[in-house]
Order: C-alpha cells, then structure tokens, then sequence
DNA sequence: GGCTAAATATGATGGTCGTCATGTAACTGT
DNA sequence: ACAGTTACATGACGACCATCATATTTAGCC
C-alpha cells in the first residue's frame, strides 16, 4: 500500500537508522536487506524502492551516520572517558560509527570510503578546535593522534576475548592520552 | 591421492598462508574457502581434511597470523615509521595482523578471539620492553597508548578516501608519538 | 469521488557458498 | 610387494541472499 509522502521519508530514515544499529553491530556482510526491513517495520520488497542496491543503502548509511552527530560537545574529557570506557565497547551497536564500521569500509564502495572522508575530517577539525596546543598546527597534530589512539583502542578493547585486558586497553589509553601537550 | 606426511604440513601450512593473506587482503566472510584452497593450490575437497570448519579455518589463521613475528626486533623508532608508512597502509595483504583483522575479530567466534587476546598480550609485552619510561608502569602504559594510536592511525588511514588525508593520519600520528616520555 | 501513480507486500529467481558424499591415487607399515 | 589407509579431487546438495516481478492498497490530484 502506498503511504503518505511524509510517511515515506520517515520510513527511509527508520531504514538508515535500523542499518545503522546493525551494521555497527554485526557488519556490512553479516546483516541482510532484509533484516535491516525488519528493523525498520518494513519487508525486503520496499527497500528497492528506496535505494539502489545493498552497496547504494551502504554508502548512504555512513553518511547517515557520520553526519551531524554531536560528537565533541560538552567537556572534552568527559567525552573521551565515556569514549573509552567499558560501556562505550560494550554497546558498538549504539557507539561511535567510525569505530564500527572503518575497518570494513576499506573493502566498500568509493561512495562509502568517500562518506568517510568527510565524516573524518569532520571529526578531526571539530577535535582540534578543542585540543590543547600552542597553535593550529599542534592543535590538529594532538587531534589526529588522539583521535587514531581513541579508535584503535575501542577496536583492540573489543576484538580481545579476556575482560581484564580489554579493560586494562581502555583504561591506559586513558591515561596515556595527553590532552594538555601536543 | 594421498601426500607424504611432511607434504601434507606443509600443505597445511601453505592453507594458513593463504587464508592469512587473503583474510588481511579482503576480510573474513569475503574471502570464500574455495579461494583459500586455490591459494593453497588445492582443491576445495581437501579442505575438511584439514580444518573442521570455516570458523575453525578462522580461528587457526588468526594464530597463526600472530604467532611468532619478529614484530619489534631492531629499531624501534624504524618500526613505528615503517608501520606509518603509505606502503604498510597500502599493503594489507602482507601487513599487520592486527591492524588487518582487529575489527572482523569482534564477531568471531571464541577460539579466533582467545588467539587474539594471546597476540595482543604478546605484542603489549613485547613493545613495553622497548618503551622509554621511567618504570614498568609507564613503559606499559605508552606501549599500549602508542600501539593504540598506530593500529587505528592505520585503519583510519585505511578507511579514507582522499590520499592526502590518509597520508596526514599517518605523518601526523608518527609525529604525534612520543617514544621519549610516558 | 474516481483515476492514476506510487509505496509496500508477497512471491520468485539466479547465483553463491559452506559442507558433505563419493571416487581415486599413492604413501605407509608389514 | 601388498593391503589398508589416507589425502586430495570431483561433483552434488541445501541454505541463504540480493535482486526482481507482480499484486495490492492507498495517497495525491482532477
């Protein structure tokens, strides 16, 4: 049955949200078009209706993603201790996009890897403003380093079997990270 | 036809290679069994004489992919220029494990990240020693920060698009690490 | 209010892949 | 040298999945 204008963009925004969740969660492969309908209260049929492809749905999810979140707002400590505390890995299907889903975008699409390099940049020039650091320069040199230890040490955190290092991971990247000297 | 016995380790171990490879090159679920046993140079048949499963296939990969590298012998500052580099950035086939496997591990199954948790401590371990650093504490502590940064500046530059932001991610995290201080 | 087009549901198709069954050849121990 | 076993090859099967075809219902416009 057809459904209102609005209804239908709200549907492609419950799809991108529902392949959101659960890409982060299980990755690109694992997750069917079909159990991204599911998530949105919508069978397989609709989804060509709204995107091109799997790899189209993809592309247009990172940038979903990616985009206006309120990333750095708020205390720049205390958005890289809930970054980097166990609760953040526990929950990839809610957390940080990049965390999730960089390592797997190397094998997507140009569109998708091109999502992501406006989402980084992004990412990076918002951090910067907020980095300690004599000038601009150092500024970005503390926010690139930051940022590549935030992400690889959620990646590590979460691909390790035992708690205890998992843990330790988190925790001394925390203290490691120095937010007052580039 | 049945093989010698050394013939049939060393069959085994040319599988290990390959799926090594290949899992680095393409990802766990892209790469098919199939080509693992083309790039072994047999046939998929042989494959259940060797490996239980996939999973199992998976799972003795990422052991053996982690296993005895001569990861941080020589210059330590060496390693870490040539671990940013564009070239290891470019080279995932053949490059780090970890930077290549890390986030597929998430979703793997027990065996893959108990060997995952056995790499990494090794490597913690490893690079600890070489780590400038008042104590034992602090040697650790930059050891996992700084191997943090070098596994997500990696994936990160991986992820991206643009080859000059991708370059940055790397020259800028390099400069960023401090081997001097903890 | 009725006609048309559009959005979704249902069902089908073709291909791929993990796994297994069977055949075949040759290594190994006697 | 022989018999039995074993490693590998060939071929098949069943499941899953992305994509498409068709049907159905309803919003949007006259």
């Amino acid at each position: 049955m057809k459904v209102s204008r609005e209804q239908m963009s709200a549907n492609r925004t419950r799809i991108l949200d529902a392949a959101s969740t659960l890409f982060r969660d299980r990755g690109f492969d694992a997750v069917t078009v079909s159990e991204v309908m599911k998530g949105a209260g919508l069978t397989h049929g609709a989804f060509y209706g709204h995107f091109a492809s799997k790899d189209d749905l993809i592309a247009q999810t990172v940038t979903h993603a990616l985009t206006p979140s309120d990333s750095v707002s708020g205390d720049l400590q205390a958005y890289v201790d809930a970054y980097l505390s166990p609760d953040h890995r526990d929950r990839a299907a809610t957390g940080c996009p990049t965390a999730g889903l960089a390592s797997a975008l190397r094998h997507q699409s140009v569109e998708a890897r091109a999502a992501m390099t406006t989402g980084l940049r992004s990412q990076i020039d918002r951090f910067a403003e907020r980095m300690p650091g004599a000038d601009d320069a150092e500024k970005r040199r503390a926010a690139i380093g930051n940022w590549a230890a935030m992400v690889g040490a959620v990646i590590l955190a979460r691909a390790v079997d035992d708690p205890a290092l998992s843990d330790e991971v988190l925790a001394q990247t925390r203290a490691w990270i120095d937010l007052r000297a580039a």
